[in-house]
DNA sequence: AATGAATGAGAATTCATTCAT
DNA sequence: AATGAATGAATTCTCATTCAT
């Protein structure tokens, strides 16, 4: 990594820490440059402004998920199986990230401009991916193909969103993968096809 | 109602709009003075600080949503039906109040000090009554017994707070309503008692 | 005391008790009229705004601090033997009154427009009854002539004065009238004609 | 000096002009700010906030009293000659700086908070400088030892705060040394040693 | 490239005073 | 005479961003 790249990561680590620890608003440059050991003004040598700092750090983090989530998909056959791994690893990856899953949960997906950000592209493949899954199931003939499949992902997002909400906003006690197997049993029945004569 | 309590709701609705339009850090008690043709002062003759009218808005309209479910679950038998009642009201509800709606979803419910506040008491019978539909349907014997019913009120309310989400953040295009099939489908199938032999 | 007279002690003395805790500025009406027990209205119909309120204080106290000191001369021959009655008197009353003494010492004293007030007239009284005194030890041969009365009046007011200020700086620890004795002394010997061949 | 230091002067020199025309509470930063050719902001970067702006006057300034006043005592033997000379440093320089004057007179000493602050520190050598030439006298044989030398201290604060206060609230009208002599001349004797068979 | 001093716009909150009831 | 709701001016402090060094 260039010096230039080491530095830029340098930032947006200490960005994730405070960000997610005050949120957006709350946060100051001259905290993250205080943490990145960096004088403020070296900040804007890498990043146009606060909000760009801010949106920069799911791109990264986004694109690093889907990459480790491609390989532990490797290898697995079958739509429910992967779904089954893509919640495990979800919960998993969050709950090792906590920081960054409550900059994402809490500050993140309910910004107003998300939607017009880079972050939002960067998060596409992501998506897109379990559409596919998603397909793959239909193709297979174990998921259901009456309902629409965009709203069958709500289900799996929502349910995953709505449990990490919960852990984060009570202090992220307790265990996030001890909920995993409930969960996948929950959102497997509700989208399987059902079977002929059930 | 008496005159205080007029003029305490004038002000709450002008928080409604303005908060939901620009959200909670970017809004300013001067616009929602002049919006409820208040002066500044007045405002904190009726709430504490900003944070304390911010809060105030989901107490008044939870407890509205509230008695106004009640009356929509009169007469209503069985579990399932009730909460495909619950919901379409959901839905509905929001739908008809897309700012207050935008106010608790993408400010309200993400906020760190919610879980602290008065709100989050008035919230509390709310999702109560959705686990006791929960439990009534599995002593109705159509809700699996095997999953906690905690998760299976995040599965509902993950749903929900996920396609309301999208639909605020892509500019409150389309219906909300007309998803209200397949989310009830897709749920009802997920946390249904598996019929024997099935 | 007629009903408006005993309302305006009413005021007056939750005005002392507050303004003496806080100071004339971090005072509000709203404190002094809950104290009071009557409506912050009803302070204006009694006083034209806070600073008259603040100097009526002195004066109805000054008027009563100078007639009890009158009382407590009569009787007493020798000016010197008054001026010990006086600083006796003076650290008496203010240890009793403590909270009228800071408001007096750190707060009207050192008004800017102290001098312009109706207080100030109050005072004059009791200033020009030392004066008094001190020709009066004058014509006694005890008090040495060469020395304007004025400065004289100066040593015993600044030492009196000081020794309150920091007593009431100090948090009003220890007994004011212990020092007494050792401040008669030493102003007596200041201000005293020094006899011949001494 | 170097930059920072001058800036902070500047600033300094502009929150002495303000807070001694128009008090402590009645001062806004604006008008400091606007004095010292500076943004308000700036002000932000040298003092923690308005108090601390305040309280950092007398520190300053303090210091260089006391220095130029140990210069003055140089060469000088006997206690008496040293309070002389302190008595008439003290006027002068006051009368010198009357801006300082009141600030120090009318608000400093007499804020509640005075004595926890590091201004009060800074007061300290000076008001122990007194102390060690009263004891000097003692051991001379020229000062009272049946006095409390704090007492006699009061005393000579006391004359001289009075003084200058009353100086202060008339306009600072004439001048202030005039009555140095007599001053002097009343507290010598008040605190000498009388002498056998006075 | 890095710095960090300087900026100044911006916003919440307070509170003396008024006045309709 | 008493009330207390309403007012709105006034001020401190914060902080993203710039720019000279």
């Amino acid at each position: 990594m260039s010096k230039k790249r080491v530095k830029r990561q340098l930032i947006i680590d200490a960005a994730i820490e405070v960000f997610s620890r005050n949120g957006f608003q709350n946060s100051t440059i001259s905290e993250i440059a205080q943490k990145a050991n960096v004088a403020e003004g070296t900040i804007y040598q890498y990043f146009t402004n606060k909000e760009d700092l801010f949106f920069s750090i799911p791109i990264d983090k986004t694109k690093q998920f889907y990459k480790e989530l491609e390989l532990h998909l490797q290898g697995i056959h079958g739509a429910m199986n992967k779904i089954r791994k893509f919640v495990w690893y979800y919960l998993y990856h969050l709950q090792e990230n906590p920081e960054y899953a409550r900059a994402l949960m809490l500050e993140m997906r309910v910004n107003r401009n998300f939607a017009n950000t880079r972050a939002f592209g960067a998060y596409r493949p992501l998506t897109q991916k379990i559409l596919e899954i998603i397909e793959e199931g239909q193709g297979e003939g174990v998921i259901r193909k009456d309902i629409n499949i965009y709203m069958i992902r709500h289900l799996i997002l929502g349910l995953l969103e709505h449990i990490l909400t919960r852990w984060l906003l009570k202090g992220e006690k307790g265990d996030l993968l001890a909920q995993y197997k409930e969960a996948v049993e929950l959102l497997s029945q509700g989208i399987r096809l059902p079977e002929k004569g059930g």
